[in-house]
RNA sequence: CGAGGUGUGGCUCAGUUUGGUAGAGCGCUGCGUUCGGGACGCAGAGGUCGCAGGUUCAAAUCCUGUCACCUCGACCA
């Protein structure tokens, strides 16, 4: 134990200093290395691979309701962005821009996508000229770029990847199915793979994407209290075809102008499951996105047949797991920490005395509980372990936002909360932006997060002006 | 963009007040002993002290300028 506090030491606590622990584990977790240009991070190995996992089982969602993937070039005409005026002004202030090419300086400045309705619209201008053409579905996996102004790993870079949804349809009705169907698959993803609840519902007016006419968001709870805005999907109406002249010939021989929907999430999600799921050993990791599900440490292993029998188990498990197999010279104790850093959510010890037992033991990352298993039942007990992290992992993020949302009836109450407690507040809401500034500037900090879908009635008058309530909200801080 | 702070081996930092041979811990390399919660011994490698000027016999240290990063406040997936 006198050992262990080194390792302690090595990560700073969670509930000592937030935000030194997240850049601690970031670092420590070998998820990310700094680079020479501001918010722009290397992926390291482990850190993308998790990247990768959330990939693959996003785009199979994603496929799953047709949803078919394209390319789109990363540098827009400045005359391109300009097409939609809200949309332009959202977004031109933190453009990085090409001016240059070569040794001649561009007659048109070129951005660097920091979204891409825009080359979405372009394109679909072009190849859209009947309703039989809709609806069109499409997804890209790509980075973009926001030149801002503070940043931090995963949760706000100047350069980072995400997938952004692009679709256009030949009814109001059907683009807004297709807007809360992704915002669904989002909530489906966040619980069922990364193992985090959230509350989802429509973005205010004032917090609505530059363009949209309504903006529906996913927002999950962070350990300490703050929210995230975990992903988004739009609904355009037709505004950006009008802007861009995208027109159809619909059943009526007449021309109209499509419906269109935009959805995204972004490796901001890798910072939520650290900032969810992580503890003072580090990473904590979602057993279905984990680049390593179940580590293998042979114990004492320069004694006879350890090596032979700790390979003979990663070869029985390596086609229904990711596992590894660690046989370096380190010393266990420093292996079962540094596993733990990584979050992998299983680990199995074998050593000289499991083998005279026949057994090995099944140590579980999320609370370190140990399982000691014959080895031939081994593959159902990680199985059974890999479900069982899974859904206490989800179980303890949902105690977690519970314990942090209340509940404000009086503006003093919210002020209160929101400068002593942090963590989601529930409260009424007269639909005014005024009175979203002026909580906002009370509180330092605590804005809307959404109006939920299963809204609360918890009083009759705004929470801030007193005029009659028109919505249940939540509030909190961001990141 | 406003306020504060920091730049010295890969990392964390000491040394700067009072100028005088560039240091420690961790990590890294080699050999040996270890191995059920970050093991130990011995031997090594590794630094134009952020950058550019200046003062001086002599600058990590003093002066001027400059750049970068960090923390805290206004904007953001």
């Amino acid at each position: 134990m006198a050992n262990n506090k080194k390792m302690v030491e090595a990560i700073t606590g969670r509930d000592e200093d937030f935000a030194k622990w997240y850049t601690d584990i970031v670092k420590k977790a070998e998820l990310i290395d700094y680079s020479s240009v501001k918010g722009c991070m290397v992926f390291r190995p482990y850190g993308y691979a998790i990247w990768e996992n959330i990939q693959a089982d996003m785009d199979r969602r994603f496929k799953e309701t047709g949803v078919e993937n394209v390319y789109m070039p990363m540098f827009i005409p400045e005359s391109l962005l300009q097409k939609e005026k809200d949309h332009v002004e959202g977004f031109a202030p933190e453009c990085a821009w090409v001016t240059t090419g070569g040794s001649e300086k561009l007659t048109e400045r070129l951005a660097v996508r920091p979204t891409s309705e825009t080359l979405f619209c372009e394109h679909y201008k072009k190849v859209v000229e009947t309703y039989r053409d809709l609806p069109k579905l499409y997804n890209q996996w790509c980075s973009v770029v926001r030149w801002e102004k503070t940043t931090r790993p995963f949760l706000r870079n100047s350069e980072f990847l995400w997938q952004e949804g692009h679709t256009l349809h030949e009814t109001p009705e059907e683009a807004k199915e297709e807007t809360l169907r992704m915002l669904k698959v989002y909530e489906d993803f966040y619980r069922e793979t990364l193992a985090i609840p959230a509350v989802v519902g429509e973005k205010t007016e004032k917090e609505r994407f530059a363009g949209a006419e309504a903006t529906y968001t996913i927002e999950p709870m962070m350990h300490n209290g703050v929210a995230l805005q975990g992903g988004t999907s739009h609904y355009f109406g037709d505004g950006f075809a009008k802007s861009f002249d995208i027109k159809f010939q619909g059943r009526d021989n007449k021309l109209h102008y499509p419906h269109q929907t935009s959805w995204g999430v972004s490796t901001r999600m890798i910072g939520a499951i650290i900032m969810v799921h992580g503890d003072d050993d580090g990473l904590v990791l979602p057993p279905r996105i984990s680049p390593i599900q179940v580590v293998i440490l042979p114990i004492a292993m320069h004694k006879e047949g350890v090596l032979e029998k700790a390979g003979e188990l990663r070869d029985t498990l390596k086609d229904k797991f990711r596992v590894k197999l660690d046989d370096s010279d380190h010393a266990p104790g420093w292996k079962f920490s540094e596993y733990e850093m990584k979050g992998v959510p299983v680990r199995v010890e074998i050593g000289p005395k499991d083998i005279e037992k026949g057994q090995c033991v099944v140590v579980r990352r999320d609370n370190r509980e140990k399982i000691f298993t014959p080895i031939d039942k081994l593959e159902e007990t990680i199985e059974k372990a890999l479900q069982d992290v899974h859904d206490a992992m989800y179980e303890k993020a949902l105690e977690n936002m519970k314990e942090k949302t209340h509940v404000a009836t009086t503006y003093e109450q919210f002020i209160e909360l929101g400068k002593e407690q942090g963590g989601f507040i529930k409260a009424m809401w007269c639909g005014d932006s005024a009175c979203e500034d002026k909580l906002k500037e009370e509180t330092g900090g605590v804005k809307s997060r959404c109006i939920p879908f299963k809204e609360e009635h918890l009083a009759d008058t705004c929470v801030c002006c007193g005029k009659p309530a028109k919505h249940m909200v939540y509030w909190g801080k961001q990141y």
